[in-house]
DNA sequence: ACGCTATCAGACAGGTCTGTCTACTATCAA
DNA sequence: TTGATAGTAGACAGACCTGTCTGATAGCGT
C-alpha cells in the first residue's frame, strides 16, 4: 500500500501538473484521468486531495536536496566551495523547460498558514537553512548563522526571479554574490 | 466609472482577502458578500474576476514601489545609501501583521505563464530591477547590472523567506548583505 | 475452487465557482 | 416631470469541485 503502480502513476502525474499549473488549479479529476486510475483506487491511497498535496511536497524535498547536495558535492571537498557551488544546482533548474520557480513557495502562496501544506514548507525551508548553517560552520565563517541567513535570501531570490524571469541571468547573479559573501566571511577563503 | 464609492469598496475588499488567502482562494461571491456590493455592480466596474485581479495587482505595485523609493530617500541622498536604504522597507513589510510575501510572486504562482496577470508580474519585477540598475549607476558601480540583479535577489529573497517564516531575521540579513555588496562593488564607497 | 486484494469504470450527491439576468430604488439634472 | 445614472437584491444557469458509492474484473496464494 505505500507503494504500488497505481499510487506511483498518480503520484508522478500530480508532480507535473501541481508543478505546471499550481496546486488549487488542478482538480483531482484531471489527475485521475491523466494518471489512468479509477477514483476508487485514486481515494483509496490519498483518502483526501491535501494529503496528495504534501506527497507531492515530500517528492520534491527529496529530489531538490538531492540536486543542491549533489552541486555542493561537485565543488569539493571543502565546505567554503561548497557554499558557492550549491548554486549551481539552482543555475540547472532554472535553465529547465517548464521552470516555474520554487515549489514550496508556490505552494505556501496558495495555502492559508497554519495549514499542513503550509508547516511542510516552513520545515522544508528550515532544513535547507540548517543545512547551510552547518556547512558555513564547518566553513569556519565568522558568524555561520549570519552567513547561512544570506546564502538562503540569494537561494530563494533565485528561485522566484528566474521563475518571473525577470532575469534569466539569476542564477548566475546569485552564484557570484554566494562567491564575494562566503570570501568575505571566511577569515582564509578556500580554493 | 474609474472610480466610485463602490468600486472603491470593492477593490478594498479585493485587496485584504486576495493578499490573505491567495487569488483562487477566494470567490467574487465573498468579495460581493464583504464589500457590501450588488453582484450586478461588481460586474459592472469588473466585467471579469481577472480584471480585478489585475486592479489589485496594480494597486499593489503602487504601494510597494511608493515605500521602496519612501526607504531609499530617508536613506540620504546619495545613491549608494539608497541602495542599501531601501531594504528597510523589507523590514517594515516583514514585521506587518498578516506578511504573507510578495503579492507578485503569489500572483504567478497562481497565474499560468503568458495570462495577463502572469505577465504583470513580470513587468513589475522588471521596473523594480530598472530601478535598481539606475541607482547603481548614478552610485558608480563597476557593474551596474550585476548589481543591481544581486540585489533584486537579495530583495525577493526576502520577500519569500518572510514569508515561510523560515527566518524573522530575514531582513537585516538582507540589509547587511547589501551594505557589503555596495561598498565591495562601488569603488569609494559614500556615506 | 475459494477468498483476498488491487484495480477499473462511472454514477451520484452536495457544494462552489463565474457570470447573466430581471426587477426595484435613489439621486440628480434638465 | 422626466430620464439618465448608479446602485441594491437575489434568482438562475452551467460548469467544476471533492468525495462516496456500487459493481465488475483480474491476479494470486491456499
Amino acid at each position: 500500500m505505500t507503494s504500488s503502480p497505481a499510487r506511483d502513476r498518480i503520484l508522478d502525474t500530480a508532480f507535473r501538473l501541481f508543478y505546471a499549473r499550481g496546486i488549487r488549479a488542478v482538480g483531482v479529476d484531471l489527475i485521475i484521468s491523466e494518471s489512468g486510475v479509477a477514483k476508487a483506487t485514486f481515494y483509496k491511497h490519498f483518502p483526501a486531495k491535501d494529503e496528495l498535496v504534501l506527497a507531492y511536497l515530500d517528492r520534491v524535498d527529496v529530489i531538490w536536496t538531492g540536486q543542491l547536495h549533489a552541486a555542493a558535492e561537485a565543488a569539493g571537498p571543502e565546505p567554503a566551495d561548497q557554499l558557492v557551488g550549491l548554486f549551481d544546482a539552482l543555475g540547472t533548474a532554472c535553465r529547465r523547460e517548464g521552470y516555474r520557480g520554487c515549489a514550496f513557495i508556490n505552494a505556501a502562496a496558495e495555502a492559508a498558514p497554519g495549514t499542513a501544506i503550509h508547516t511542510r514548507t516552513v520545515v522544508h525551508k528550515q532544513s535547507v537553512l540548517a543545512w547551510l548553517r552547518d556547512l558555513a560552520a564547518r566553513a569556519g565563517a565568522d558568524d555561520p548563522d549570519a552567513l547561512a541567513r544570506t546564502l538562503a535570501l540569494l537561494l530563494d531570490g533565485g528561485l522566484s526571479d528566474g521563475a518571473l524571469a525577470a532575469d534569466p541571468e539569476a542564477a548566475s547573479a546569485a552564484k557570484l554574490a554566494a562567491t564575494h559573501l562566503v570570501s568575505a566571511a571566511v577569515p582564509r577563503a578556500a580554493g
